[in-house]
RNA sequence: GGGGCUGUAGCUCAAUUGGGAGAGCGUUUGACUGGCAGUCAAAAGGUAGGGGGUUCGAAUCCCCCCAGCUCCA
């Protein structure tokens, strides 16, 4: 299979310069463009006189590309941001087409049948190549699409219209490619003036597109530079990685559906669906070899070079500087794309693949000897190059700084504390003789300590030391063989029974009505379909049309009652499967039959509850937004009845003062009682209102907005298929409950809306009673009347302490003066009075003051347990007592156990009662101890 | 979703492996020097992330939860 501009196709090498006509350049280092390649491109202008100025510059680029299709009926739709917006299983938007998806497979009408769009796109598949002079990971895409309009003839004469016409490109440079059988694509060719010769036709791996096993499908037509016609056309082969041929626009012609049995049959409506690359089109428009070494990558890569500190544009960087300098440029600018649309770094999903790519750009940069944050100066130039097309990113510019700054940061913070810790087991390495550090060691430092393996192999061969790289490489399969197999486990069910319902079923009727007649499709038992379900069991029930919400956009799937004539299920969940909405739940009495005529009734109070919770959602994250800045952005919701949770971009936490004031807007609106609309719109449409739209939710053609009112303009307007109040006064009240981090850069606030905030403000306000009741205080007093009980429990612990200290005291002086010699040391063995075992080894310390040199077994009641301490002067330590093998006979000959250093030792059993008999052994044990030694 | 590591004073981190919670920096106070900088001395600061268990005894071992870091999907 092959998608247009997929894979390294699309990125594909690039860097081949056709200044020295006939001279290959291979392995071209990072000398930059002679200039020669500049007299080329202006003798090239000159001799088209007669034609407007082509576009050079990126922005001119992209401008004739939709003024061009403007002119021919297409209207400019906005551009999907780089998170797709319908479809949580895509991480990025690769493609101009995949916001059309649902016009090209029929399931939606598009609202005009001619479009354009600039779209920024991201792929993950080639970030280890970045550095090279091709590969990138974000790039822009030019596109025209027909849904149903034109065809093949136009499609291809306006492609060569605008490369000859307008970009100015000399036809004899331009090859094309199109599929075997595809008669009309050569012929339309022809027309335009192509000769036979440069037209290659390609198989179906090559020149042919589908995307997935059913669906639309159809041959392509691909165009390609020459940068060294002087080779002939004998043999030439443009579809072949090379140096020779660089492709920079795919004509998808969309004519074909495949079906599940693998036949083809014909579209009733043919699409068109192009993509070209503006990074290519800016290379040859600029008459360069490599894509970074066009103005849209010249000032990004001239401060990267600034940062590493080679002359990278006098030709004066060396290979691998080079390499940095490019990946450093190319992540930068990739990353201020990214976080612009929302996307965060983390250790998941989207934000994993940002994380990954700042990282490379640091670690390759700390490679060539840069040990400063310099993301940041990155970031800016490319903002700075950027935004006359992207707006946006200028105005979030402080959030996107920071947002990359603290990753960087994050990073050579856990670069630092692994490499200590690769020093450390370098140096244990060292001592034992050995010069290669084991696979697995090296994969612990990545894995657990995120060191890339690059980098562990430098720093272990500055020292002289080896990597077992195929140690490392085993440990690291068998990671992802066990991700994999857990995943497998898991894996989400497919609901192949669902999707073989047929006829018209599941019309969701729940945003006007709470109830309503409706009859029983099909009936499930563990997923079997099955024709009567009898009174307890469990089953799923598929309506032709139901009130009851499935599951989405963060709200809970409904709860309620099916009445049927001869029996009643409740239903206990309703979720959204394979294209029907699955009540689940149990026939509480009687029986379910297929067929069965029924009534629907949503759960009143719950769904009032889960309808105010959705309102409530939309108001804060409105005043989110106002109050924390515009970069907050949904990430993620719970909307149940009698609570909500709302996740949001933001990347430190929200002061409360912050919360207080998004609290005191919310109820605002809530008190002017704003109306509440919704309306069906197209997704573009609503974009260029300025709805926002959720992430990693489910769009069709036609969209939801939901949209509270305002004097000017709306408070708040979200694409949403949710339920909601008609105004915001049947809220009541909104009160935040606590804010707190989900991920970096996610914090989380949970919060009550309507008769559930009241009834926890209303609880916390009997709590304070009954504080202040307990301490005999008005509540406002509160405070200083606890402060005042701190002050007296401390005060109270002081005395406490100086009394047990003063006991101590008298005690140590009467045991010393009790106690024996034994040779010329002192001994004790007592029993003593002491509140914790802190206090007995405080004794024991002040015996030992007293008395040196001195052995002291000392036995306490502490808590009803017998507590033993065994201390002796560090001169008798000297001598061979150990306190800790005394205590140790102590402890057993009452039953216990014990142990501890030579100086002082503790130990304690469960039975008072052998306190004495401890003592007998303890003193026989102690003179036996001091005569030995 | 799965795995690994970490959580000790405001900060950075120790503790002979189950036996008395510490250092440096910072803070406060005092002394010295004309002031600042500084030097010296002292003090305050800890439910050891939270909970449970094992044990005579847990910062240390086990289990659960929470948080941070990290790898994989």
């Amino acid at each position: 299979m092959r998608s247009w501009g997929s894979g390294s196709s699309l990125m594909g090498v690039v860097a081949v310069c056709a200044a020295h006509a006939g001279e290959p350049h291979k392995g071209l280092s990072s000398t930059p463009l002679p200039r020669s390649l500049d007299t080329r491109r202006v003798a090239l202008v000159a001799s088209d006189s007669a034609m407007p100025a082509p576009p050079r510059s990126s922005d001119e680029i992209r401008a004739a590309f939709v003024d061009f299709f403007a002119e021919r009926d297409h209207t400019q739709l906005p551009a999907w941001p780089l998170v797709p917006v319908g479809d949580p299983t895509t991480l990025f938007t690769t493609a101009g087409m995949q916001q059309f998806k649902p016009y090209f497979t029929g399931q939606a009408e598009p609202p005009v049948h001619r479009a354009t769009t600039v779209q920024r796109a991201f792929r993950v598949t080639d970030i280890e190549e970045v550095g090279d002079f091709s590969h990138c990971t974000a790039f822009e895409m030019l596109g025209n699409f027909s849904f149903g309009d034109y065809f093949k003839t136009e499609a291809i004469a306006w492609a060569w219209d605008l490369s000859t016409n307008v970009y100015g490109l000399p036809p004899e440079r331009i090859h094309v490619s199109i599929h075997d059988d595809d008669d009309e694509a050569y012929a339309a060719w022809r027309e335009t003036g192509v000769p036979h010769e440069r037209i290659h036709r390609y198989d179906e791996s090559e020149n042919y597109w589908y995307s997935g096993p059913v669906g639309p499908c159809g041959p392509n037509t691909e165009i390609f530079y020459d940068y060294f016609p002087e080779r002939g056309v004998e043999g030439a082969n443009p579809a072949a990685a090379g140096e020779r041929f660089l492709e920079y626009w795919n004509l998808v012609l969309m004519q074909n559906f495949r079906h599940e049995d693998g036949s083809l049959s014909d579209l009733p409506r043919k699409n068109i669906d192009t993509g070209s690359g503006l990074e290519r089109v800016a290379a040859l428009q600029q008459g360069k070899s490599s894509i970074f070494e066009t103005d849209i990558f010249l000032p990004i890569l001239e401060e990267a070079a600034s940062i590493v500190g080679v002359d990278y544009l006098g030709g004066r960087a060396g290979e691998s500087e080079g390499r940095a300098v490019r990946a450093m440029s190319e992540h930068a600018r990739a990353a201020t794309l990214l976080v612009g649309d929302g996307v965060v770094p983390s250790n998941e999903g989207r934000g994993y693949v940002l994380r990954r790519i700042l990282r490379r750009a640091v670690y390759l940069a700390r490679r060539e000897g840069v040990d400063e944050p310099f993301l940041n100066r990155l970031v800016e130039a490319s903002i700075a190059k950027l935004a006359p097309a992207y707006p946006h990113l200028e105005q979030e510019r402080d959030f996107i700084l920071r947002a990359i700054g603290g990753e960087e940061d994050r990073f050579l913070r856990t670069l630092t504390a692994a490499s200590q810790r690769l020093d450390l087991v370098l140096d244990r390495l060292e001592t034992a003789g050995r010069r290669t550090l084991p696979g697995e060691e090296a994969f612990s430092l990545y894995d657990t300590f995120g060191l890339p393996i690059e980098l562990t192999r430098e720093i272990a061969g500055a020292r002289d030391f080896a990597v077992d790289t195929g140690g490392f490489e085993t440990a690291l399969e068998a990671q992802r063989r066990s991700a994999r197999e857990a995943a497998a486990l898991l894996g989400g069910e497919e609901r192949p029974a669902l999707a073989a319902i047929g006829g018209d079923h599941s019309a969701f009727v729940g945003w006007r009505h709470v109830d309503g007649d409706a009859r029983v499709v099909a009936l499930l038992r563990d997923g079997q379909p099955t024709e009567v379900v009898p009174a307890g069991a469990e089953a799923e029930v598929i309506l032709d049309s139901t009130p009851f919400y499935p599951e989405g956009g963060g709200q809970l799937g409904d709860r309620g009652l099916l009445r049927a004539p001869n029996g009643l299920f409740a239903v206990g969940d309703t979720q959204a499967a394979s294209g029907a909405i699955v009540h689940s739940g149990k026939v509480t009495e009687g029986e379910l039959r297929v067929d069965d005529s029924l009534r629907a009734e949503v759960d009143l109070p719950w769904r009032a509850g889960v309808t105010r919770n959705h309102t409530a959602t939309h108001l804060l994250h409105a005043a989110l937004r106002g109050t924390l800045g515009q970069h907050v952005r949904q990430q993620g919701s719970l909307v149940a009845d009698e609570r909500l949770r709302f996740d949001f971009t933001h990347l430190e936490s929200a002061p409360r003062e912050s919360l207080d004031e998004v609290e005191s807007l919310v109820n605002g609106v809530i008190r002017e009682n704003r109306p509440v609309e919704w309306r069906m719109t197209t997704y573009q449409q609503a974009i260029a209102d300025g709805a926002l739209a959720f992430f990693g939710d489910k769009y069709g053609a036609e969209v939801r907005v939901v949209e509270i009112g305002g004097e000017a303009g709306p408070f708040s307007a979200e694409l949403c298929g949710g339920t909601h109040v008609g105004h915001t006064g049947e809220l009541g009240l909104v009160h935040i409950l606590r804010e707190s981090a989900v991920a970096a850069g996610t914090r989380r606030i949970e919060a009550l809306s309507g008769a559930s905030a009241e009834r926890f403000l209303l609880d916390q306000h009997a709590r304070l009673q009954r504080l202040a009741e307990r301490l005999s205080t008005p509540p406002a007093d509160l405070e200083a009347r606890i402060e005042g009980l701190q002050e007296e429990l401390a005060g109270l612990r002081a005395q406490l302490a100086d009394v047990q200290r003063a006991q101590a005291a008298g005690q140590g002086e009467d045991l010393a003066a009790s106690a024996e010699r034994v040779g010329d040391a002192h001994l004790v063995v007592a029993r003593v009075q002491a509140a914790s075992r802190e206090a007995l080894k405080d004794l024991a310390d002040d015996l030992r003051r007293r008395l040196s040199p001195s052995l002291l077994v000392l036995a306490a009641v502490i808590e009803d347990r017998p507590a033993f301490v065994v201390a002796a002067t560090p001169d008798l330590v000297e001598a061979g007592v150990h306190a800790g093998n005394i205590v140790r006979e102590v402890a057993k000959a009452a039953g216990g156990g014990g142990g501890g250093r030579p100086d002082l030792a503790e130990a304690g059993a469960r039975d008072p009662g052998g306190i004495d008999a401890a003592l007998e052994e303890g003193r026989r044990r102690a003179v036996a101890a001091l005569s030995g030694g």
